[in-house]
DNA sequence: ACTGCGCTGTTACCTCCGGTAACATGGCGG
DNA sequence: CCGCCATGTTACCGGAGGTAACAGCGCAGT
């Protein structure tokens, strides 16, 4: 842990190529960078993942700093959420290289075992799985619940981000009150509609479905899982 | 199009290499478990993307019907939901190192953009959010709302699918459960639980942690490498 | 002083990968 | 017999990650 400075010159070069060329760089690019050769960056690092993880160690932890601290946040639950959406958003909104390098790593493992998420996005479930376990009720299927969502709350805001980075549908607040509102169970409470006719020319009039609906949940309390 | 017999003898090399090695398997093992060499690979399939593509397409093609159907039977909302995170994790779990293939592709593009979901994904999103829109009744905010709730489901139940396959914590029909209730609002619905004290037998009242009663922030633009 | 040591750096090489060029077959209709 | 086309081969290229083996530098220590 001592601050080796040599190493965090050859970081620093190692962000920039990654910043300006994706996180496929080669390993000679990066050599190239910091003005040195290959075989200096395989002592330091060992191989191209032990680079890749330090590099991506450095800036995991301004993230997940970020979440926990917006986890924690003393608001009502609706808005703590929508105040942790918020920050994963911003965040890959102001350094998109940088995060694509957190949440879509290389392949890397040979005959192994094929992991979805990388480990930042890990962390970050690991961290709401914690949350939801000390915050929230969820009777003797907590654990079970909690570790669950973690991760699926984590996959659900990593491929929405991807997609709302790729094409920007709509600003940052809308997404985020998007998301909010499959979390809160919209997807149940909303109406149905009549079956068959995909597209309806027909407006009918909408008493506006609330996109940010304070205080009740309109969900449904049904389907207490008891295997 | 016509059912050219050479290209389906390699395809079922490629696939038996792929479910044998997973989906980095190289065009020489590939080619050897033809029983031939790399070039009449590339004469077939042009470049490697191009045999992964084929090979997925076969693939994709039952799971996007079963996925389709699915969301069309015709059941009480809920159950439909069930059904489709049920189909989709039999899927999975039938042949796991084809799905691997499916879901989590090689890198490939260079200086691109990298997107989150592979193909046969983002079919499953644009079928889910197709059948959103033409069955709940979102409002005006239909549109968006159903294309960022067809990516966000598609990766939550990637990523809860991934970790259900690598550590199988519960029986199938219970992940269902669980996946359903965090879209039918669960989350929002339980009671709170007492601050403090996370795995705690005996619930004592105590102050707040509060590392960082930080007040609002926006996005935070720090720790910019230097040479 | 000379030695040993640790860190910096180099050149040159290895293996494996995706991909290609060039050449060698075999069947088959004119 | 001829072309023709699909099949197959060997041999190679460029670039990736990764590894010797060797060369300089600063700086203790007796």
């Amino acid at each position: 842990m001592t601050t080796e400075p040599r190493r965090e010159q050859l970081l620093n070069a190692a962000d920039r190529v990654v910043q300006r060329e994706g996180p496929s760089a080669s390993m000679n690019a990066i050599a190239a960078e910091a003005g040195i050769t290959k075989p200096i960056l395989y002592r330091h690092f060992g191989d191209r993942s032990g680079l890749i993880g330090a590099l991506t160690a450095r800036h995991t932890a301004g993230l997940l700093a970020a979440v926990r601290t917006a986890l924690n946040e003393p608001l009502e639950r609706r808005d703590r959420v929508e105040h942790v959406l918020d920050v994963y958003l911003a965040a890959i909104e102001s350094r998109p290289q940088v995060y694509r390098l957190l949440t879509h790593p290389e392949p890397g493992d040979p005959t192994g075992a094929g992991n979805a998420l990388a480990p930042a996005l890990r962390q970050i479930a690991e961290e709401i799985t914690r949350a939801i376990q000390q915050q929230i009720d969820l009777g003797q299927d907590g654990p079970l619940l909690s570790e669950t969502w973690g991760r699926s709350i984590t996959g659900m805001v990593l491929a929405a981000g991807d997609w709302w980075l790729e094409t920007r549908p709509c600003p940052r607040a809308r997404m985020v009150q998007a998301l909010a509102d499959l979390l809160w169970g919209r997807l149940s409470a909303a109406a149905d509609l009549p079956p068959m006719l995909a597209t309806t020319p027909e407006p009918r009039p909408e008493p506006r479905p609330e996109p940010h609906p304070g205080p009740r949940t309109g969900t449904r309390t049904e389907a207490r899982p008891e295997a």
